[in-house]
Parts: structure tokens; C-alpha cells; sequence
DNA sequence: TTGCTGGTGAACCATGTGGTTCAGTATACG
DNA sequence: CGTATACTGAACCACATGGTTCACCAGCAA
């Protein structure tokens, strides 16, 4: 199981829809802040904080080229989250095939 | 694609590692505020809160019964979160295949 | 050199978050 | 009945977050 702290980091950073958009919209090539802040009704500054956010989680990586930064997708972080959420699922299917599996009974009776 | 708010509670959710705690041990089957506050050395209105984040997440649901309340796992938003994860993947292949993949080779030839 | 452009950093603000304490309320037990 | 138990709610605290403005610096262009 991976670091906490890693996981903390991915989790809180994919829980803000700008980000998330961030990530989408750099899933469609490497993007300049300036390129970044244009859809969003926010500053530059707030972008730069929302990229650094990003980077610190590990979902992307940026590289200062002339006076502009280029921001791109980083990946391994996000295998992480995936993976673990792929473990808790894990955890509840094997909980209904268990001990009380009447909860599944249950859960189709419930109005 | 899930609403943004969804997605916004679920991984807010579970950024936090008391939260991915409460989740595993809730894995094992249902329990009660007060069993689920033992392992951590936080209060019960600590707890209480904690549930009550991953309640509105949808990733638990729980019962008063009697003096006390039940939790067990829901799992409908984790399939949401695992399924913007998965987009995003597809995303980032997607991407490696088109025509930057030169970046491939620079990730290779990098320090 | 002068000046525009893209990005940065510091300071500030409102709101949210993770935690506490303390004072209830409701149920079980004897 | 009285009392212990399990939770709940309000109020508070320190700190993080998402955003702003403003001043500034580094490159590029004329």
C-alpha cells in the first residue's frame, strides 16, 4: 500500500472541478499558464497555485521555458489513487460474499 | 460524466487517511461510532464528523439503532471517482499515442 | 534602452476543515 | 425510579484553501 501522505496529496488535489478541468484540458497536449487561465474566470496567480498544487501531488509536471512555463501530465500519482481505490472495492465485494451477506437481501427489500 | 459536485465530496472525502481508515475498517463490517473511534486517539464527536463528511460522499450509509448508529460502506461514488480516474487515464494514453510522443523519449533520456 | 508580456511572491481575506470541550438528549439497565 | 452509556450539537480554535491585489522580475521586441 502506498504512502498516506501521497495519497492525501492526489486525493485533496483531484477534489477541486478547476483542477480536475486543468487535468482534462492538458490531457489534450502541454499547456502555458496563461493557456491554462484563459477557460476559467480566475487570475494567473490563481492557476499558478492550483499547477503547484498538481505538481506537489505528482499529477503534473511544469518546466520554466523562456519567460513562459510549460505544464504537462504527470501520471504515477493518479496509479496510486486508482490503485487503492481498486483495494477498497476489493474490500466491499468480498464483504457481500461474506458473513452477512443478508445485507444484500436487505438492501433489495428497502423501500 | 459524473456531477462536479459528486466527484468534489468523494475525493475530498478521501484525502483524508482517519476517512481511508474508516473506510478499511468499515471493510470488515459494520460498526458503530464508538468501535470505529477506538483505533484512532480522536473523540467521538471527531468521529461523528468524519462519518458524517463520508456520509454526504455517499461512501458510507448509516442507521440509528437504539443508543447507537450503525455504519457500513455505500459504494456508488467510489465507482464514480474510479470512473473519472479511468477517463483520465485514457486521456493521458491517449496522448503518449498522439503526436507528442516524443515526449516518451525525452521522459527516457531525462537525469 | 524602452517597454510590453508572462509569470512570481507576498500579503491579505473569507471560508472550510480537523480537532477539541462541554453541555445536552435519548436509550438501556437495574 | 435513577443512573450509566452512546451519541449529538454548539461553540470554539488553529490552520489550510481558494481566491484576490499589487509590486516586481525576466525575456523578448522595437
Amino acid at each position: 500500500m502506498v504512502h498516506q501522505q501521497v495519497l492525501d496529496k492526489a486525493f485533496a488535489a483531484l477534489s477541486d472541478s478547476t483542477r480536475r478541468d486543468i487535468l482534462t484540458r492538458l490531457g489534450s497536449g502541454p499547456a502555458t499558464i496563461t493557456e491554462l487561465a484563459e477557460p476559467f474566470g480566475i487570475t494567473l496567480t490563481g492557476i499558478k497555485k492550483h499547477v503547484q498544487v498538481l505538481e506537489e501531488a505528482g499529477l503534473v509536471t511544469t518546466e520554466k521555458i523562456g519567460r513562459s512555463r510549460q505544464c504537462r501530465l504527470g501520471t504515477e500519482r493518479l496509479d496510486d489513487a486508482m490503485q487503492w481505490i481498486t483495494f477498497y472495492q476489493r474490500l466491499w465485494e468480498r464483504r457481500l460474499d461474506g458473513l452477512d451477506a443478508y445485507f444484500t437481501l436487505r438492501k433489495g427489500t428497502e423501500s
